[in-house]
DNA sequence: AAAGTCGCCGAAACGCTTTTCGGGACGCTA
DNA sequence: TAGCGTCCCGAAAAGCGTTTCGGCGACTTT
């Protein structure tokens, strides 16, 4: 029946101890490099398994010692730029760490989320990591989860759970940090959704940063969309009053104050300084002059978040909020 | 050992039958919906499974009935920006056919590939879905695999498989007969990196529908990179001919496009019209005017790529090389 | 009372690992 | 050289959590 063009049947450890002449278990430890078995035997072995291109059943062995070697991503959404990157990193740490990744996206939406859930739980997967939309706190997965959980991205409302999360507030410190260092003193801030915890996170540390150094911010923060749309629009606003470096709560907003400042002839670094958040590359790549901005570091999130489930399965993490440091990277929209 | 804090051992269906005081074949019967089993006792069956947030195994049942409901998704890079879309509408029509998606990525290594290719056979998935990095034709994954496999973005070499690839061909030629349809009749064209072939075939497509129409190109195919920067430099060259029209071979060129063509103060879409390729939302979101762009569907390509993964499950693909079509998607830099 | 139904149970099977056990080869002693 | 103990290699069997098949009692129907 199943047994179709590309699918006949998958061989079995049986088939190679048949063909070797010997018993499976005798197969079994010659493959696993098991003691027992002579040289000779365990070459022979080897040699049939080869030739059959045998593959050991995983299923079969999950069953066996109880942990399947899988983990299961849970999404909100695949869509988002963050998304993909803590993807990245956490299936490069779980490929390093012989696990596979069960990739589920709920798109948001809560029963789907459930319903994902349950299927990720049925094929037994060792671990979960659940990767957020937004920087706001989420509520658990679920009561007495049979396998432990990490969160990304967004933190679990429940302190107890492991979870990695990025470091606005430093994120917009060192944003802050940078443009004092260059020399800049009338410094102004171009946000996005008030309604985000990113954009407040990076205004406050923003503004602690400024204060340490004795300095004000000029105007208020203006919040606004994350778009490059919102980014051109608030430059007029910003150039009312004596400004020498706009912090821009993303690459987009950031991309829309140069092209706002390049039409008004306002030179960027020279006259103005401009900075952004999330270092993302296409949108960078474009900007003119380039353009000086806070990497979040969402790569090393999803690494991180991928360590802390091993460790969590080990019994070894004792759960809690832990940031990933962003870093500046620095382009000429900044430069002397 | 392993079994400490959120681990205590998974429910299995003998327990939910020992509670339920009938022998583990009814208490499996009751669960699936079998007939012969008496109401009674089969609500005495789910109301300890209730309790006990019973969740049957998949992997002993996949043991049984020789699929595991699970499919093996190989990129070769998840960063380019192709590779997403694809990957949500695969997984958005495997979820709706209860099928999971294991996910690796070889990032562009042949040796990584190969062994992911061994793992996934080894967690014995259903079926394969390779997602290439370039619409060139690339070799297929082994001779003699014991699961149906289908490739989508790049072709495989072997015309006997099953590909899903996008038809640059015809985005070429609807590009031209949208700006034709609107009026235009002096069209040059800037192009991506030459040895890709989605930049050859766009402008293959292209000068096509150009001859159908009794039009000429005006000048030639002008390739360059992938980039903004490179949009803006063609500027100069394209403006020494009378233009109508440019045919640019990504958003991101077309975007360069505009930005120069707005510094020169060419009005578009009044004196040119502006046309890119793979609607990409980020970079036409800060486009001035909007972009009319080419939308390659590659949502409706992962989709397809999962349907036929399916198809061929039952035998029913005979496999080959399918195309998804692209559609125009009309704004301002085109506009009346 | 014979013949169905109906509801349930026991056992086999899936592919592997692990544990237990038997038997042959070998070496030592008398 | 016969008898005994040791060592190892390899075979057999149990077990993982399901589903399914063949039975087997008990109750209904003629």
């Amino acid at each position: 029946m199943s047994t179709d063009a590309p699918g006949r049947r998958q061989v079995t450890l049986r088939d190679v101890a048949q063909l070797a002449g010997v018993s499976v278990a005798t197969a079994s430890k010659a493959i696993n490099g098991k003691a027992e078995v002579s040289p000779d035997t365990r070459r022979r072995v080897l040699d049939v398994a080869e030739r059959l291109s045998f593959t050991p059943n995983a299923l079969a062995r999950a069953m066996l010692d109880g942990h399947t070697g899988t983990v299961g991503l849970l999404t909100h959404d695949l869509e988002g730029r963050f998304s993909l990157p803590i993807l990245m990193g956490a299936e490069d740490a779980f490929g390093a760490g012989r696990s596979s990744v069960l990739l589920c996206d709920s798109r948001g939406d809560a029963i789907r989320e459930q319903h994902h859930l349950s299927t990720l739980l049925g094929r037994r997967v060792d671990g979960l990591i659940v990767v957020g939309s937004q920087t706001d706190a989420r509520p658990p997965l679920g009561r007495d989860l049979p396998v432990p959980v990490v969160y990304t991205y967004a933190p679990s409302t429940d302190p107890g759970d492991a979870s990695v999360v990025p470091d606005n507030v430093t994120a917009g410190r060192i944003a802050v940090e940078h443009l004092v260092a260059t020399g800049r003193r009338r410094i102004a801030h171009v946000s996005g959704d008030i309604t985000y915890a990113a954009a407040t996170d990076r205004a406050a540390g923003a503004d602690a940063a400024l204060a340490e150094h004795g300095l004000e911010r000029v105007g208020p923060v203006r919040y606004g969309s994350w778009s490059e749309a919102w980014g051109r629009s608030s430059v007029a606003a910003l150039l009312e009053q004596d400004v020498d470096a706009v912090v821009c709560g993303s690459d987009q907003i950031a991309r829309g104050v140069l092209d706002a400042l390049h039409d008004r002839g306002v030179r960027v670094p020279d006259d103005v300084a401009v900075i952004g958040f999330d270092n993302w590359e296409p949108m960078i790549a474009g900007c003119r002059p380039a353009l000086t901005s806070i990497d979040m570091n969402f790569q090393v999130m999803g690494r991180r978040a991928a360590e802390r489930l091993f460790a969590r399965l080990e019994g070894r993490d004792p759960g809690g909020v832990e940031t990933v440091a962003p870093r500046v990277i620095v382009r000429e929209s900044t430069g002397g």
